[in-house]
DNA sequence: ATGGTTGCTTGGCAA
């Protein structure tokens, strides 16, 4: 039984989503991770994603900002939805499905961006980051079961690694590439012992982004991009995948979000 | 060092 999950910040999925539709049926993923859908739960285009064969539609999503969703046509067994920080916003939500070994789950998480300045002591967006990072951590932590197949995808607006950004040495102070994130990020792959399945099949030798930002003209020429969406496996489900791949022409697109989506493919 | 763009909404924030 092969199994395609696709994770994407759509940034906006009302204004994106003839988009999205161009690109499901092209990849026919059979689990659509969404993040930034930017959409309440009631005008959340559930129709849409019917109609391209994903019949249980899942969205985590408040007026105006952030929001995440999951779609598929495999069956659920369970649907959760975490809210940390108690900020009551969409940033996590999990489905449990049915695969021909074991129950699979995948945790959908859109992580918080921080804002511009990288101390919680003057800035609450990125104390924010910080907290919701270590909540997380504990979180899966206190799950923790090394039989489990899970997969943890989603913008989690860190770059951890010098090749996951374009200079380590010029955003190393920037919100999203420091230290301190770096940690908090850490903390959270370890809280599971999850394997990097991007990095799996990119070496670290490599640069490799996931986001270029829409203030730059020609994104690709100047190629000042970040690897700020991942995908994670836990170690049983490390054993089923096969290949991951950042679908980089998707930047291309008209009206483009400044997110790619990320795919993996595992066979269980 | 600064400003650059986009989306949700129509003024200003979040990214």
């Amino acid at each position: 039984m092969k199994v395609r999950v696709l994770s994407w910040n759509i940034n906006s999925v009302r204004l994106r989503i003839d988009s999205l539709l161009s690109i499901i049926k092209e990849y026919r993923p059979n689990v659509v991770c969404l993040q930034e859908t930017k959409c309440p739960n009631d005008q959340y285009p559930y129709e849409e994603f019917h109609k391209a064969g994903l019949r249980n539609v899942y969205s985590n999503g408040i007026k105006g900002y952030h929001g995440v969703s999951i779609a598929t046509n495999l069956e659920v067994e369970r649907v959760e939805q975490k809210d940390f920080c108690q900020k009551k916003d969409g940033r996590h939500l999990s489905l449990t499905v049915t695969t021909k070994n074991k129950p699979l789950t995948i945790n959908n998480f859109y992580v918080p961006a921080g804002g511009d300045e990288p101390d919680p002591e003057i800035n609450d967006k990125f104390k924010h980051k910080l907290d919701f990072l270590d909540e997380a951590s504990a979180w899966l932590k206190s799950k923790k079961n090394k039989k489990d197949l899970i997969l943890l995808v989603g913008d989690l607006n860190i770059a951890p690694h010098e090749n996951d950004v374009w200079s380590h040495k010029q955003l190393v102070k920037i919100v999203s590439h420091t230290p301190v994130e770096v940690r908090k990020l850490e903390k959270l792959r370890s809280s599971y012992d999850f394997i990097d399945s991007i990095r799996k099949f990119y070496p670290y030798t490599e640069k490799v982004y996931s986001w270029w930002s829409y203030r730059s003209k020609n994104w690709e020429e100047s190629n000042r991009g970040r690897r700020l969406d991942h995908m994670w496996s836990s170690p049983e489900l490390d054993k089923f995948i096969k290949s991951t791949s950042i679908e980089k022409r998707v930047r291309d697109f008209e009206r483009p979000s400044d997110h790619v989506p990320l795919i993996a493919d595992f066979k269980f």
